[in-house]
DNA sequence: GCTTTGACCTTTA
DNA sequence: CTAAAGGCCAAAG
C-alpha cells in the first residue's frame, strides 16, 4: 500500500489489487478514493494509465457493461481478456456481477 | 488562466 | 415507475 498523492497511482494501485477472475466498479473505486460520485476520474485515470500497467479489463461499470472497451487494442480485446481471466458474461455482454463483483474487501 | 472533455454515478422531476 | 439533468475532480488545448 502506498500513499501516492498522484490521483493516478492511487486508481491504478486500487485495480491493480483487483484478483483475476474479479471484476470491480467505478463507483466502488471512487468511493474508495473517497470520492463517491466522481466515478468519472476512474475511468479518465485508466484512460490515461498504460493498460500493460494497470489490469483495466477488470473494471467494468455500474451495470457490468464494458464501457472502457474501444480504448483497448480492439472492442473486443477487453472481451477477451476477462474470459481469459475466468469470467463470465451474460446474455446482454455484460459481466456477471453477481459472481466476479470485487468489493475490495480483502 | 479559462474552457472543454472524460472508460460514470446520484438525485430530482 | 421512467426520464433527464447535475455533479464530481482533474488534465489537456
Amino acid at each position: 500500500m502506498q500513499q501516492t498523492p498522484d490521483f493516478f497511482q492511487q486508481v491504478h494501485t486500487l485495480v491493480s489489487c483487483i484478483p483475476p477472475g474479479k471484476v470491480s466498479t467505478y463507483g466502488i473505486i471512487a468511493e474508495k478514493l473517497s470520492i463517491r460520485g466522481a466515478a468519472r476520474m476512474v475511468g479518465w485515470a485508466l484512460s490515461a494509465a498504460d493498460l500493460e500497467h494497470v489490469p483495466a479489463h477488470r473494471v467494468v461499470n455500474r451495470y457490468g457493461a464494458l464501457t472502457g472497451k474501444m480504448h483497448f487494442l480492439t472492442p473486443e480485446t477487453m472481451r477477451d481478456m476477462l474470459e481469459a481471466e475466468g469470467v463470465t458474461f451474460l446474455d446482454d455482454g455484460t459481466v456477471d456481477l453477481e459472481r466476479h463483483l470485487f468489493g475490495f474487501e480483502g
